[in-house]
DNA sequence: ATCCGCGAGTTGATCGATATTCTTGCGCCA
DNA sequence: TGGCGCAAGAATATCGATCAACTCGCGGAT
């Protein structure tokens, strides 16, 4: 900058008002006795200048940034982003700034992302559906940096994530009480893993419960963006699944589109649930039911964990979160024919 | 943190190494000369260490952050969440890591968090749809800090914004040709005053240009969470509009809502035509006609020109970018019966 | 008269890097 | 042999705050 424009610092204060920078740091601080008068003249120099303390000098010196950074690998869907946004205003709550990174689940690109959140000492990372190297996770908690993971799970780790066996529970029984029998469950290939491993034991699982027997080929993967024909066999044969349980509530909608091409209608040929409780599943065009996250809880135990990770350090053991999720039903399941 | 972990400083690898410090600078910046055998023990140390240099105390002695502050008003709008992404995304490919915060209209809000990026010394802001008090920008263009506007609009700053009136003579166009005569334009309340009122003008002058005259009870505005009270007569009257230009996808999509709520049919009793091109407008279920705007070349200038005010300073006069938007024909809109 | 305590404020060390200036030793040339 | 130049690295000031330790003056108790 040419015409540099050179901030006030606590020394021109402190020079204005003829005192010292510790009386001026003091005022700002509302800390140690300084009388009213003196009070008030050192104001008056701060509003004169425009002083604003610098948090560089001061993070240097506490060692503390009060920014924390959010790590994303998937904001295409909706979900994490609305999550974000909840995680950003907790965190503004609490006196955070966060750096919100989003990797796309570029796995080099995470590494460099999180090496520059660290560089700027951020007090915390949040990784939200932490699809990347379990190695960098390691080096965090070696580094005794506090993490909260969020939609993804690690027993080391401070987790928070939804109760995906209640979840895909909720949404097998409703699809069971609604008659189906022949039920698919679509997952999302880009999904983290530890929760699509959950994800499909719980379907398995629930299934069961239900007194159905689970098809090994009707746990397929649909990705919007590549070739369609990994699930195309599922959905073209006679007997084709009634009823599907979508990963999340972005597959569940992709997959609308997909089953609407290919001549089957939802609801009447064939009954969908989601899963997140993304906005736009509540636009009646869409009406997809669907298991929601509780969005707020998740985003506030996510910072309280994170708060206390960074006041007390990692003298506890990790705490791990379950919340528990409930079924919206919307236009996208009926009656099986 | 009690069982706190003490980073190793530029200090710790120095005395591993048996260097003094500027030679570990010198060998971490690859500046100066050193020899490939002091370079050599002095990486092994920074291995065998962990060391990652500290950029709070980089940042204080060179007033330099690479740190960039995102402003945005109003997330729940699809739109300007994509485009933080890309935002977010052009920053790091220049080397700044991004903090974005979400003020959602609360100007009282807005003034303490851009407060806060002050304080963390960004090297510059970008304010996306800024909807606040005018005083503030007028502050942080006195204090020369690099200032950005996206889809908003100020003659002493930089700015970026797709073309208004372009965007909206393509919709307007588009209704015309499809037989429209009866058009309304149907305004987001909280969307930014400066390109509300641009399109609102811009609209009326289409109208004129079409050979249409604009009816001033036509132009209103629709809050999905308050009263729907407004715009209710207008739709209710015989002689309803049988086109209506939305102010963005969000509002039109709100508005297809409202409209089939009342028994009005969309394509088939009115013709929508949105503006933004959020991604969702694409879904088949959807099918929003609208006005795209340019989302990666719309982040790719902000950057460009937010780099260029943090490289020079204000020595030039600002820039002012407007962008050609383009209109996405789908299934909102039909010939007029 | 002496001492204590306290309010009000100052001094100075410190955080962890960068960058400028300074030193040292060595080879080379006249 | 003396002097010069340069490579390689060391010393040190600096950025802008915080905080513990210290000073100073004054009023009241003994």
């Amino acid at each position: 900058m040419t015409s540099a424009f050179k901030r006030p610092t606590i020394n021109d204060v402190a020079a204005l008002s003829g005192v010292s920078k510790s009386t001026v740091s003091n005022v700002m601080r509302q800390s140690g006795t300084v009388s009213d008068s003196t009070r008030a003249r050192v104001m008056e120099a701060v509003a004169q200048l425009g002083y604003r303390p610098n948090a560089t000098a001061r993070n240097l010196l506490l060692r503390r940034t009060n920014l924390v950074g959010v790590v994303v690998g998937d904001v295409a869907n909706a979900f994490d982003a609305e999550l974000v946004t909840g995680i950003e205003r907790q965190a503004a709550g609490r006196g955070y700034t966060t750096l919100v990174c989003n990797t796309g689940g570029d796995t080099r690109l995470e590494a460099s992302r999180i090496e520059a959140l660290l560089e700027q000492r951020v007090d915390g990372i949040v990784l939200l559906d932490f699809t990347g190297d379990r190695a960098v996770l390691a080096q965090l908690l070696a580094e005794r940096v506090p993490v909260v993971m969020v939609s993804c799970w690690s027993e080391y780790a401070d987790c928070v994530a939804v109760d995906d066996v209640v979840g895909i529970d909720l949404a097998v029984r409703h699809l069971v009480e609604l008659g189906h029998e022949r039920i698919a469950h679509v997952v999302d290939p880009v999904m983290e893993a530890t929760t699509r491993r959950a994800r499909v034991e719980a379907f398995e699982r629930a299934l069961l419960r239900a007194g159905l027997s689970p098809r090994a080929e009707w746990t397929v993967a649909y990705d919007p963006g590549n070739a369609e024909a990994p699930i195309l066999p599922m959905l073209r044969a006679a007997d084709h699944p009634t009823g599907i349980v979508a990963a999340n509530d972005y597959t569940a909608i992709r997959l609308i589109e997909l089953l609407e091409r290919n001549g089957l209608a939802v609801p009447h040929d064939i009954s969908l649930v989601g899963f997140d409780g993304i906005d736009i599943a509540g636009l009646a065009r869409i009406g997809l039911t669907t298991v929601v996250q509780p969005r707020d809880t998740l985003a506030r135990t996510t910072l309280e964990l994170l708060a206390a990770r960074i006041e007390t350090g990692y003298d506890e053991a990790p705490q791990q979160h379950r919340l528990i999720p409930s079924l919206v039903v919307r236009t996208s399941t009926a009656l099986r024919r």
